[in-house]
DNA sequence: TTGTATGTTATACACTTGACTAATCCAAAT
DNA sequence: ATTTGGATTAGTCAAGTGTATAACATACAA
């Protein structure tokens, strides 16, 4: 039988490590075996707690994106001026990528492209990630005073995901060509829209 | 003894049917076995031409790449305006998810994530994307009279390849919110940029 | 015709996989 | 002191893995 995942050791030890190799190896090369052998205990326990490694995996989803989605709604919320969060939520693009947290979240993704349930769950995060920047961008593009019938907020927010995913997918990669050149341009571009509002 | 890889049916029906398997499975759930029945024949044929998956994973990049940057500078050489060849662009968006295309692109980025030999090349083949992007849009943005000092090529370049792979990406996540109202929305900005020129 | 290289199949090998079970441990309740 | 039941371990199992090799088939040059 599988054991309910309760606030639990051997059950963390398990996500943490899971979260480790999906750095190191990658999920494709995370077995039972392996997996046990970072978690430092004994193999039968993934059976025993998860019941199979698709299981893990979304136990691994939940856990890392809530902890994601907390980060940004909270950086969001904060009393501060729209480019001070921009260049918050640009750092944490760094951040994320030498802690290895991007990696993370993509392996997840790429594992989901072959696995509906787990594709399903992670549209679903992607919608909540959605709806807090537009919430944090709509009275944004209010005060820069743009032309939300030439720049919707949902096109706008469309393109600052995207171009963000781009980013991080390209840095996997080892691609890291043009990536200051183009964080400068819009945080030029950010600057000279807050001194055209002060005019 | 691997044997080389000179033009053979055998090799030809090998690459087809990776690809096939990349699109309908993904990476990680390909083996030899299930190659060589996909393919149509004895599964020690990978090992005699190939010698390993990683060997046959790259042949089936090189052959990919080769079509798609060719592909692309086709396009972009046109004697068109501009924005044909950015709606032409926009519309392999759409083909190449509908024919399982981009999923063998992002299967293989995937894997290269864990492989360093073949995250090496596909470095390489983004360098050529973008260089021949690059080639396109500067008499573009100097003909929409765009202040290079403020938005040089290299970040416009970067912005739109990244854009599009989070489009690719979410996409192959299965989220499409917001897609439409962001080309949209450059394709009217294009059209009016147009307009301004003419005056 | 014979000899040799090449393409292909069949099969064997050593090993790993995820799933599963039985046995044991151990702390808390009785 | 004993029972209980969840947590953990060790180990089994069939299926599947990549690699290797011998055997067969075919083609073509000597």
């Amino acid at each position: 039988m599988t054991r309910p995942l309760a606030n639990n050791d051997t059950v963390t030890a398990f996500l943490d490590a899971a979260e480790r190799l999906l750095i190191e190896v990658g999920y494709a090369n995370i077995t039972t075996r392996r997996l046990a052998e970072e978690a430092g205990v004994n193999h039968g326990l993934v059976h025993y707690y998860f019941g199979s490694m698709e299981q893990l995996f979304i136990a691994v989803l939940e856990r890392y994106t809530d902890r994601l989605i907390e980060r940004q709604r909270a950086m969001y919320a904060a009393e501060v001026p729209f480019i001070e969060k921009w260049r918050t939520a640009m750092s944490f693009l760094d951040e994320d990528r030498e802690s290895g947290y991007q990696k993370i979240w993509f392996e997840l993704q790429a594992l989901a492209w072959n696995q509906p349930d787990l594709r399903e769950r992670l549209a679903r995060v992607h919608d909540r990630w959605r709806a807090t920047l537009t919430e944090a961008f709509a009275p944004a593009l209010a005060a820069y005073e743009l032309d939300v019938k030439r720049f919707p907020v949902e096109a706008i927010v469309t393109l600052v995901v995207t171009f963000n995913e781009g980013i991080i997918l390209e840095r996997l990669g080892g691609v890291h060509t043009g990536h200051a050149e183009l964080l400068t341009m819009i945080d030029n571009w950010l600057v000279s829209l807050d001194a055209v509002r002060r005019d």
